[in-house]
DNA sequence: GCCGTTTTCGGCCCGACTGTTTTCAGTCG
């Protein structure tokens, strides 16, 4: 897909626009058709020019240049501009604290093109005696450069959560707080994270700032104010709180949660009626008068929007489906009847069947599916025929025990790297339950892994395509599969994705979530546990079902037994007629 | 450069903190 290299394009024409001191609402013209590029979720090599006016903030313009460069692979003005400002000062904008304006400055005197080279200057001192820099500026460059050959961009949501809870926690036990919420993409819970936001309520907000710049861990305090202070951790993560008043907490709440794209909708609906909205309230224009802001709900009130939960605050369709009052009712953790996916220590899990018993009733839930591993899966212990049928038959007289809830005798068996499967036909008919898996041959190209995806799919007896993508976040990339493809198989024979809970995997991902759901494709969500400590990471799974908008119905497991079991054999038979 | 229940011009989201000023510009989120 093309959308990639065009978003870049135009962010880097705004960045060289910024440079240049142009007119601050054309940059963010560029700025925002790029983001909304990005979020297509459709490949923009297919739209007509028609279609790319339809896209918000793609106007005749940029539809031209969009056209421009799918036809002659090259942008016109974008070429034209890198003659006049080189393309690696955008690289300058990358250090904290550097804006344009700044970059724009250092380039008129001293021709700088790169961050070596500013570096170079900056440690020369050749930066001081520039209009607005004294050696504080000077000494921030310096800082923020090593920053950013440091940082790594972003953190999985798995990493980031528990350092986050960590951190309210020691609030909540040092600082005289009152409310105190995790706000930003954590909130939402958004894949990864760039930096943690923390919000709270104080009859001292001093002793907050205090406490929080002080706390064991904190590298270094990059701003510290009255009621606002940034510090890095340790492990290179940006923490952000604020303290506002109880009488602003819900508007300070979603401010801090955004997205920004997200509240940039809000402020545009709120201005458009006649109100002001910031982080301390909603208001009307005339007089100021407080119109709401204690609560969340109080604000998407007074805007006259249905209340959007922080999981579908991205501007990808919630402020529209809000107005209407139709959003989505969305999955909840409750809804949750059982586990379609675990590991015992018959493969390479660490729990015994007779502990895996009792995981249905301390979650809640009527049933968990034991899926260990098959044969192909060496280095995971996985099982052989004859031991996965010794295995069912302790399953089964475990179930004989059990009141009201059961294992359910299942399998994650290798798709192997012709997309046949470890086990024969008399053997698969005898599971409950069918997750099949990629596990090698992550390499194959696009074309070969879909087709040996797709026909793992078509066996009659495989009831969900476990982790989808087979990425995991931050350390490998999904391999080529072409999701779209998968999906369609998924509508057309009945079998379901899996929504892998596990922290670094959260695959299937979000956007491909929400492509299933329009096909009525149906969703598990299972947590892959191998221990009893990874159970409650099907609160990841929830939550991202939630950001695809799926509901209680998309579910497979949100089923009471029998009608699990029955959608299962149903769709057993449906396929193999 | 985009956009329109203020519709083809004249708007475009809003506030905190820092470092430089001597009332504010730049940057960030």
């Amino acid at each position: 897909m093309k959308n990639f290299d065009i978003s870049s394009i135009f962010n880097k024409m705004a960045d060289l626009l910024e440079i240049r001191g142009e007119n601050p609402f054309r940059i963010r013209a560029y700025r925002k058709a790029a983001f909304n590029i990005e979020s297509l979720g459709k490949d923009i090599s297919l739209f007509s020019k028609e279609d790319l006016m339809n896209v918000p903030g793609i106007g005749s313009d940029l539809a031209g240049k969009i056209e421009e460069y799918l036809a002659t692979g090259k942008i016109e003005a974008y070429e034209r501009l890198k003659t006049q400002v080189p393309e690696s000062l955008t690289e300058l904008l990358g250090v904290p604290g550097l804006g344009p304006k700044t970059v724009a400055l250092i380039y008129d005197r001293y021709r700088v093109k790169d961050i070596a080279e500013l570096a170079k200057l900056a440690k020369e001192h050749k930066l001081l005696g520039l209009p607005g820099i004294k050696d504080k500026t000077e000494a921030n460059i310096i800082k923020g450069i090593e920053m950013l050959q440091r940082a790594s961009s972003r953190y999985p949501l798995g990493r980031a959560l528990p350092v986050a809870r960590e951190i309210t926690a020691h609030l909540s036990e040092h600082a005289p707080v009152g409310r105190l919420d995790i706000a930003g993409s954590i909130r939402r819970w958004k894949e990864t994270i760039g930096d943690i936001d923390i919000i709270s309520t104080s009859r001292d907000p001093g002793a907050v700032m205090n406490t929080f710049t002080r706390m064991q861990g904190v590298r270094e305090v990059l701003m510290k104010g009255p009621t606002k202070s940034s510090v890095v951790l340790k492990e290179g993560i940006q923490v952000d709180i604020r303290v506002v008043e109880e009488d602003s907490y819900g508007a300070a709440l979603a401010y801090f949660t955004g997205s920004k794209a997200h509240n940039i909708r809000l402020r545009e609906i709120a201005v458009r009626a006649g109100m002001k909205l910031n982080e301390y309230g909603i208001f009307r224009e005339k007089d100021d008068k407080k119109l709401g802001g204690r609560t969340e709900e109080e604000i998407y009130e007074v805007l006259g929007l249905q209340y959007v939960p922080p999981e579908l605050r991205e501007d990808t369709g919630e402020v529209e489906a809000a107005a209407e009052y139709s959003l989505p009712r969305l999955l909840e953790p409750s809804d949750i009847r059982g586990d379609l996916h675990v590991h015992s220590d018959w493969s390479d899990g660490n729990m015994k069947l007779g502990e895996l018993a009792d995981v249905p009733l301390s979650m809640g839930y009527r049933y968990i599916a034991v899926t260990d591993h098959s044969k192909g899966l060496g280095v995971a212990r996985g099982l052989n025929e004859e031991r996965i049928m010794e295995q069912r038959k302790a399953i089964a007289a475990l179930n004989r025990k059990l009141r009201g809830t059961r294992l359910l005798a299942g399998v994650e068996i290798n798709i192997r790297s012709d997309g046949s499967l470890d086990f024969d036909e008399d053997v698969m008919k005898g599971f409950d339950i069918v997750v099949a898996s990629v596990h090698s041959g992550f390499k194959q190209s696009g074309v070969r892994i879909t087709e040996r995806i797709v026909k793992a799919m078509r066996n009659p007896y495989v009831s969900i395509i476990g982790h989808p993508s087979g990425r995991l976040i931050g350390e490998r990339d999904a391999y080529e599969v072409d999701m779209e493809k998968v999906i369609e198989t998924a509508a057309e024979t009945g079998t379901a994705i899996e929504i892998n809970a596990y922290p670094l995997r959260l695959d299937l991902a979000e956007p491909y979530i929400r492509r299933a759901r329009a096909k009525g494709v149906s969703l598990a969500i299972g947590t892959d546990s191998h221990n009893r400590g990874q159970f409650g990471n099907m609160a990841f799974g929830v939550s991202l079902a939630r950001r695809g908008w799926l509901e209680k119905k998309d579910v497979l497991n949100t089923r009471d037994l029998k009608p699990l079991l029955a959608t299962l054999s149903a769709k057993r038979r449906k396929k193999s007629s």
